[in-house]
DNA sequence: GTTCACTCCATTGTTGAGCAATCTGCTAGC
DNA sequence: GCTAGCAGATTGCTCAACAATGGAGTGAAC
């Protein structure tokens, strides 16, 4: 027989599709921080067993996505200021990991990233804020991606996922100057010029944790 | 009532014990790659219940120290070549990140790091390979802790955890020549010399992983 | 009015049994 | 030698139960 299907893409189970769904309520703002994640309401919603569900929320609280209390149980997990800065921090070195082959980057690379960041600008110009901010994430993924590491791509999901859980509370609007900024990181890229990208980058960032900070501290304590 | 103990510290479940049982067979060499981890036989062991066992299982898997695949059970992770570059390429990340503060560490910071060294230096002499390993990576953690940011600690920790998994299987010998070259990099960081402690430590690194590379090609494909 | 003590209830932690789905190895038949 | 198919083992998931714990409410004592 001819070599027709060599993956039969891992197969998931009940729970791990019960993560995955609660992962993206989250994503999208349906659970706010805080909001406890209650067995018996999950096991109802989803119609399994309450043993499923706890297996899934034990995947959230390892993904640092939910908090676990013993005999509490779990909640949404609040970013504290803290957890922002070092948050940020690591969001930093994975990307700056990435900027560091802006010199070798390939045609094909270069297209991974224009893609999301036209998405991203047209899903701004719509209004569409939760979009822009998936597109968004989805280049600064590229970026890490230049570092050909798997491993730290891992590392670099798992620190947006928990930035979401803050970042999905700010206001749209801010938003809006996003894709200009992105923009001129891209065309650092565009130019091989890692040292560029590598001194756009690190302001973005910044601007961005300050403007996460600024809204946890307004708001209330924390996110 | 005075300030007594602030901290019950963070009960855990049975399903965290018996996950961090696993966690330490594992770094002993105990429980080599490949090893299937069956559910039953765990209930047993441990005269728990396989839905926490079940528990425990996910635990792991989430940890990157065992794999899963479904109706096939989980096993004890196997690195693969691949795997170990990119988690040394990690590491590497993690420990530049910590020498960068090599310039401004305090007195308090070094004795950090001079309390492992000494402590894994002594475990070589003494022929401890197990202990002279665990506080050889607690030096490597000092080094990471420098840069103040718990994330990167966490995501360092579950590096060199996955890394044990075939550091375990390293011959004994391998590991007396790392106390000279600890000293070397704890030289650097004691002169408060951050391009020195660099440069001594990507060579290190590189030098660590083809070590092991070399011992995974050797002996059997991965392990 | 505050503070304790006590009770009650919701929720979690864990068990054990059970059954369907799936994998694995073996056997029978060709 | 190869394939089909039949166990047996193992996992995936459910269900029902009960103990342990935490929190909220009630009420008495100060």
């Amino acid at each position: 027989m001819a070599t027709l299907k060599p993956i039969e893409l891992h197969r998931t189970g009940a729970a791990d599709l019960i993560a995955q769904a609660l992962r993206e309520q989250l994503i999208d703002g349906e659970l706010r921080s805080g909001d406890p994640l209650r067995e018996a309401d999950l096991a109802e919603v989803f119609d399994v067993s309450r043993n499923t569900v706890r297996e899934a929320l034990r995947l959230l609280t390892s993904d640092g996505l939910a908090v676990h209390e013993v005999h509490r149980g779990v909640a949404v997990k609040s970013l504290t200021v803290d957890e922002v800065r070092d948050l940020y921090g690591l969001r930093e070195l994975c990307e700056l990991a990435g900027a560091l082959h802006a010199e070798t980057i390939e045609d094909a690379d270069l297209a991974l990233l224009r893609t999301p960041l036209d998405l991203s600008a047209s899903a701004v110009a719509a209004g569409e804020g939760r979009d822009a901010m998936t597109h968004d994430l989805a280049f600064h993924r590229a970026i890490v991606a230049l570092a050909r590491n798997r491993r730290l791509d891992g590392v670099f999901v798992g620190v947006l996922a928990e930035l979401r859980l803050g970042l999905a509370l700010l206001e749209p609007s801010s938003l809006e100057q996003w894709p200009a900024r992105n923009e001129q990181l891209y065309a650092r890229f565009a130019a091989r010029d890692a040292a560029g990208a590598r001194d756009q980058l690190v302001p973005y960032l910044a601007r961005s944790r300050d403007e996460l900070i600024g809204h946890l501290t307004k708001t209330g304590r924390d996110a």
